[in-house]
RNA sequence: GGGCGCAUAGCUCAGUUGGUCAGAGCAGUGCCCUUACAAGGCAAAGGUCGGGGGUUCGAGUCCCUCUGCGCCCACCA
């Protein structure tokens, strides 16, 4: 079992990680059996990291938790399917590029073979992005990812995550494309991914529509403006509150709540719009709120989502004007009849919606259609969570996936569907259900950029040259994956691209989380040729991720496999929450106060920053503590030197096994330990188990290893007061002798999960293979080690002893004399179970001690009278 | 407007079916070169468990309510 030890004379932390970093890697530490059978096998769906975003504290954080997990399962004897993937496609990435490189892409322009980016970082301000084909501009892409990846690579090896390497993907790769192309094309097949041409949320710098999924409220200064819309029964005006005046063209309605009287005789006739004379109804909806401004509102083709909502509900027609390029059109439009209309328009063509409301307010401050001066408020407006500008709503034809955005049956199946999974901590659920049974609509999931999976499909081109977009053609399976955009449809040839009859490409990519939303699939190898590995890791057992993603990446995943496969994608979730600094603020970025982790790795050491992590209990959000690093160092340290004690005493003799009530208590105490790490650690509670094994351990080393050291050197004991503890000295050696082993063996295996790089060092002091390839211990295991079946003793009356002992000691420090001083007289006041206790550890007390006498006194309460030895000068 | 979470020593946090549950670590203080560890060890001190009600023989622990902080969601003219 054992090897001839081989300890360092000064154990160091130093440089422990490179080295079994190697290790690992060389003897395939962590790789995944393929051959393992579903039952077999522990499946983590890892997160794929945007590697576009920047390396934060974070990743160190929840990656730890999940890891702990991993190698507790491993050493329970789960094959582990720990996959590792890179997001690496998306708008985020074509951010940075843009920023990178200085350039923008430009798909109406041709591949440049010869092309090079103009900067690599340190883009000057005043420079104007250079204009790229769009071929360029993945290329480029696709060499910023591999950079990012390769610094993500290097920190998560750094940070001992125990994935199997060689189970790296990226969503951009092929098998990614293959399978999230694959996906989408079952979805249409089936009806659940759609086309529509409808209003869609659009983000006017990006050029792209969103999703809800991705929106996000602003609080923005904005002002009330009341105008007056002119009754065309000549009962003069009719007031209302908007901050967007400049919409005043797009509006055909007015709207009021159909039970205010202020307004019900109005229901049904027709106002005049200001500046632009266009008559518009006044009609009622019960979205109308008569306690906002005056009560009755414009309805404008598109402000916002009630607009939206009006629009299709009372069935208006569309004169919708900000366009794509978030500017009104530079002509007249067909409703727009009076001259003075038609003038006023003229003065916003061409105008973003900023410059436009600035015009607008002039031209009905000097018309006095606007009463008194605008109101200045600020309201939530709606943004692109990654954008600069507010959200325009353009109509445009796009691909959806139904999501029960728009189908109730659907929104309760996947609402049960969060039911059948283990959520970690429970509460979680809420903010699933919230979002599921908010929805107001499908999952848009087509975006108008580059670097992204492409929606893989063609439409047929008419006797004109326009697209029939129902007619959708559709590539083989075995082509996959495809670039419509260079790749033709199934029966048609090259020269037909964009002729009259031929086909058109459908420009699009899909959203990241389209494909994101696949990592079971794709890690699994879903479909894949030659593969059954699918079948072997599929449901998997836990999607570990951040709290803030449930609505995106945790409910797309629910979503596809509930179309695909009838079943969630795993049995439980585990949220982790998020590293907020020392002021309690959520650590980003923008705010400047993010914390770079190589630097921490290197200053305390890999097990401590993981020790740190560790720390943090599921799902809260945790203070950044660099303090909480020193003790993880502390911790490592100590069990350095712990070991390297433990071993000196070199290996019981054969059969040698505990024997004395203190070392069996010990072990008893630290078998009640073990099965509570065991049951924390199945409920993905690691902090538990690690804080459990750690108060154990401090324990062992300060006062189990002190009362029994003496013992366990075989030092004859001091004194010749006859002692209960029997038996041969030699016995008595071989006793504490074996039970520091054992214990050590086993802390070593439960500390494993938390501080994988220490653990595997001083387990190659005197152990074969990997402490991750170890058993993790168990209460049944250490009864058996200790020779005693299950008969180990209660460790209750380990409590009274340590108060003996800290009595003792303090004693010492309160009259100011070493540890080691000599004490003349112990009496011990107390119940006769604390002399009973004291007694069975008497030979080893007065050993730690360097104790006398020992009396006992029957007392109702435990206290200590300590004579000290006189001192010798 | 709806929902969720948090509020325990100066700081970071444990306290899982209500009954040694008033704890740990850190910081601060004091002591000790003790043969695993001085980038260490030992010890003393620190809190009316956010406020107020209630249930109970008994409540950080359950219920109600208030306050503060944080987060999620919402159709925000």
């Amino acid at each position: 079992m054992t090897n001839i030890p081989d300890i360092p004379d000064k154990p160091s932390l130093d440089g422990i990680e490179a080295r079994l970093i190697e290790r690992w890697e060389a003897d395939g530490t962590y790789r995944f059996d393929r051959a393992a059978s579903r039952d077999e096998v522990f499946a983590i769906d890892t997160p794929p990291p945007t590697v576009s975003g920047s390396l934060h504290i974070g990743h160190v954080f929840s990656y730890t938790h999940t890891d702990t997990v991993a190698r507790y399962q491993r050493m329970r004897g789960r094959q582990v399917f720990y996959p590792i993937g890179w997001d690496d496609n998306g708008l985020a990435t074509e951010r940075r590029v843009q920023n990178v490189t200085g350039v923008r892409c430009d798909p109406s322009l041709p591949f440049d073979p010869e092309f090079r980016a103009p900067y690599n970082g340190d883009v000057p301000k005043d420079h104007r992005a250079l204009p790229v084909s769009r071929p360029n501009f993945v290329d480029l892409c696709r060499e910023i990812t591999h950079i990012d990846e390769q610094a993500f690579e290097a920190l998560f090896r750094r940070l001992g995550l125990s994935v199997d390497w060689s189970l790296l993907y990226t969503t951009i790769g092929d098998r990614a494309r293959r399978v999230s192309q694959r996906a989408f094309l079952r979805n249409l097949a089936r009806g659940e991914a759609y086309q529509q041409d409808a209003p869609t949320l659009y983000d006017i710098d990006e050029r792209t529509a969103v999703a809800q999924a991705e929106m996000e409220d602003r609080e923005m200064p904005g002002a009330y403006h009341k105008l007056a819309f002119h009754r065309l029964d000549g009962g003069g005006d009719v007031f209302i509150a908007t901050t967007r005046p400049e919409l005043l063209p797009s509006c055909v309605a007015m709207v009021a709540h159909p039970d205010d009287p202020r307004y019900q005789p109005l229901f049904g006739t027709m106002v005049s719009t200001p500046l632009f004379g266009v008559d518009v109804p006044i009609l009622a909806h019960p979205l109308a709120d008569p306690e906002k401004g005056t009560g009755i509102a414009m309805i404008c083709t598109f402000g916002d989502v009630t607009d939206v909502v009006w629009w299709r509900e009372l069935n208006l027609p569309s004169r919708a004007l900000i366009g794509f390029d978030g500017r009104f059109p530079g002509e007249v439009p067909e409703w727009i009849a009076t001259d003075m209309g038609c003038e006023a328009y003229m003065q916003i063509a061409g105008l973003a919606p900023k410059q436009a409301q600035k015009r607008v307010v002039e031209m009905l401050t000097a018309t006095g259609e606007m009463v008194g001066d605008p109101e200045p408020i600020v309201h939530p407006v709606k943004f692109y969570e990654r954008g600069s500008r507010p959200l325009e709503i353009v109509a445009t034809r796009q691909w959806y996936i139904r999501n029960g955005g728009r189908d109730q049956q659907l929104r309760d199946d996947l609402l049960a569907r969060g039911d059948e999974l283990t959520w970690h901590p429970g509460y979680m659920q809420h903010r699933y259900d919230n979002w599921v049974g908010g929805l107001n609509g499908d999952w848009l999931i087509s975006r108008q950029r580059y670097f992204g999976v492409p929606v893989p499909v063609w439409y047929r081109l008419d006797a004109d040259g326009n697209p029939i977009y129902d007619e959708v053609l559709v590539p083989a399976d075995e082509a996959l994956p495809v670039d419509p955009s260079t790749d033709c449809p199934p029966g048609f040839a090259p020269d037909q691209r964009g002729v009259p009859g031929g086909f058109i490409g459908d420009p699009d990519v899909m959203d990241t989380w389209a494909t994101s939303s696949l990592t079971p699939q794709i890690a699994g190898e879903w479909t894949e040729a030659d593969s059954d590995l699918f079948d072997r890791v599929f449901p998997m057992d836990v999607r570990p991720q951040g709290h803030d993603i449930i609505r995106t990446w945790l409910f797309a995943t629910m979503v596809r496999s509930h179309h695909e496969h009838g079943m969630p994608p795993w049995r439980n979730a585990a949220l982790s929450g998020w590293i907020l600094d020392p002021d309690r603020k959520k650590m980003s970025k923008s705010k400047g106060n993010v914390v770079t982790p190589m630097h921490l790795l290197e200053q305390y050491g890999t097990d401590a920053v993981r020790y740190w992590a560790a720390s943090g209990r599921p799902g809260v959000d945790t203070a950044f503590d660099e303090s909480q690093m020193k003790i993880g160092r502390k911790l490592a340290t100590k069990l350095l030197n712990v070991t390297k004690f433990v071993l000196t005493f070199g290996e019981p003799d054969a059969g040698a096994s505990p024997t004395e009530a203190v070392d069996l208590a010990m072990l008893a105490r630290l078998a009640a330990v073990a099965d509570d790490a065991t049951a924390a650690f199945d409920g993905y509670d690691y902090a538990r188990a690690l804080e459990r094994t750690e108060a154990f351990f401090w324990w062992f080393c300060d006062d189990y290893v002190e009362l029994v050291k003496s013992r366990a050197y075989g030092d004859e004991p001091a004194g010749s007061q006859q002692d209960s503890q029997a038996g041969s000295r030699a016995a008595l050696t071989q006793s504490a002798r074996a039970a520091l082993r054992i214990a050590l063996s086993s802390m070593q295996r439960l500390l494993a999960p938390f501080l994988p790089f220490v653990t595997d060092e001083v387990w190659s002091w005197w152990q074969n293979g990997s402490v991750h390839a170890a058993t993790w211990p168990t209460s049944a295991e250490l009864a058996a080690a200790s020779g005693t079946g299950t008969d180990l003793v209660d460790p209750a009356w380990l409590e009274p002893l340590g108060e003996v002992l800290a009595a003792v000691r303090r004693a010492k420090t309160e009259a100011k004399v070493s540890q080691r001083a000599e004490i003349e007289r112990l009496v011990v006041q107390g119940p006769t179970e604390v002399h009973d206790a004291v007694r069975r550890a008497l030979a080893d007390l007065r050993e730690a001690g360097s104790i006398g006498a020992v009396e006992f006194e029957v007392a109702d309460d435990l206290r200590c009278v300590v004579d000290l030895a006189p001192v010798a000068d």
